[in-house]
DNA sequence: AAAAAAGTAAGTGTAAACCCTTATATTGAA
DNA sequence: TTCAATATAAGGGTTTACACTTACTTTTTT
């Protein structure tokens, strides 16, 4: 057990956050060295705090704005030491690899108890990464090997292209319409559409909406 | 302001019920007498401790199994003078018709301060209700004159057959496929999707989807 | 008991979505 | 710089969805 841990907590929720504070004070060897309400917060105050030492994240998933794939993704780039875990309220396996992916160390629900937080930064410590149900070490070996942070963008089974249509479709937008839009024959983006229900193990448009909701495609 | 508030937390995410009993702490006036982790563990809470005195109920809305609101329609059968305030991180105006038609007293959100749910704890105690820029005080007069409680069940435009039909609409059945599901003709099926249409103000089936979804009548 | 709302069903179109195939230019990665 | 993947486009055919109307029955409300 390590002792004096430097904690970060980023997370839009006020209620949750400073919940999440006075939880910690009851672990002394847990220290809050910061609280920030979103992604550009965070952001900026590594650039204010160079060199500070920090050794875990708590980084929330769902924010307006800079969400925290993307803030992940980023201070991965310039902080590849830094250990993210991140704190969601939906076990939803397309988020949990999507967040992997952009090199975080460990996924956990905010059903969990704050006793299994704490062990889930212990282990982020010694192991460098938080195996749970949720996260199985197999997984975590898969986007190790795979060198982490790089292509996270193919966050989903689709193009650009085909994203920007599942959004203009969830906009119920039709063929042509979307054609319009895009500057594409009706027919491109029907044989688009083809591929997107193909991609998506979708049968119809109910299913296409769905996906774009699950992989937060567009938000709700 | 009142002295020893006796307040009841239903909350099925465990970090944010032990980080607000944690921040209740700071707030003497305040007496957290119990934290439920779901509507049926309150309700059975109620029945073993039959004329306890509670003043103000904080109800998490967003719950799997028995959700806010229909614990909040239980509740008030019950207790009509029970204050319950809504909790949610969604400010959407269609949760907050439902909850306050429900018999809540006012609605928070969870990026909301700590201070605010204790100034809305004691707005409900004071005034019956707690009005905010979300609950104008306008809405929560139409909501009592209406006199509370009744009709709840109409959350949405639409009526009971033509939820199912959204949900299977939602599973990406065909008519046919609902048809032969509820045992009706495809014609009637077809006739139920053109008031579904109408009534959600949808252009397609993508628009029925995200209206189910901002609904709550499928989960995702 | 009367009136209103909801559920059922059908007809007749048109438009859109879905399914499958082929093909070429462009882009991007090995 | 090849090779693979993507974007583009089109043809042809089938199915489903959408739009608008009418009408009878059942349920619910007044």
């Amino acid at each position: 057990m390590k002792s004096n841990i430097k904690l970060v907590i980023v997370d839009d929720q006020m209620l949750v956050q400073q919940g999440m504070k006075k939880l910690f004070d009851a672990h002394s060897h847990i220290e809050v060295v910061y609280q920030a309400l979103n992604g550009v917060d965070i952001i900026n105050w590594f650039k204010e705090n160079k060199g500070i030492q920090v050794d875990v994240l708590l980084m929330d998933i769902q924010m307006p704005g800079m969400d925290g794939w993307e803030t992940t993704e980023l201070l991965m780039r310039k902080f590849p030491n830094l250990k993210i875990i991140g704190l969601s309220s939906y076990d939803n396996e397309a988020f949990i690899d999507r967040f992997l992916k952009c090199g975080g160390r460990g996924y956990l629900l905010k059903v969990q108890d704050i006793t299994e937080i704490v062990d889930a930064i212990e282990q982020v410590i010694e192991l460098g990464f938080y195996v749970s149900e949720r996260v199985p070490l197999s997984k975590i070996q898969g986007f190790i090997d795979k060198k982490v942070i790089q292509n996270t963008f193919n966050t989903t089974d689709l193009t650009n292209q085909q994203i920007k249509i599942v959004q203009l479709i969830c906009q119920e937008k039709t063929s042509q319409e979307i054609a319009d839009i895009l500057f594409l024959s009706k027919k491109t983006v029907e044989s688009h559409r083809d591929k997107i229900l193909l991609n998506t193990n979708s049968k119809n448009m109910a299913g296409i909406v769905l996906y774009a909701i699950k992989h937060q495609l567009i938000s709700i």
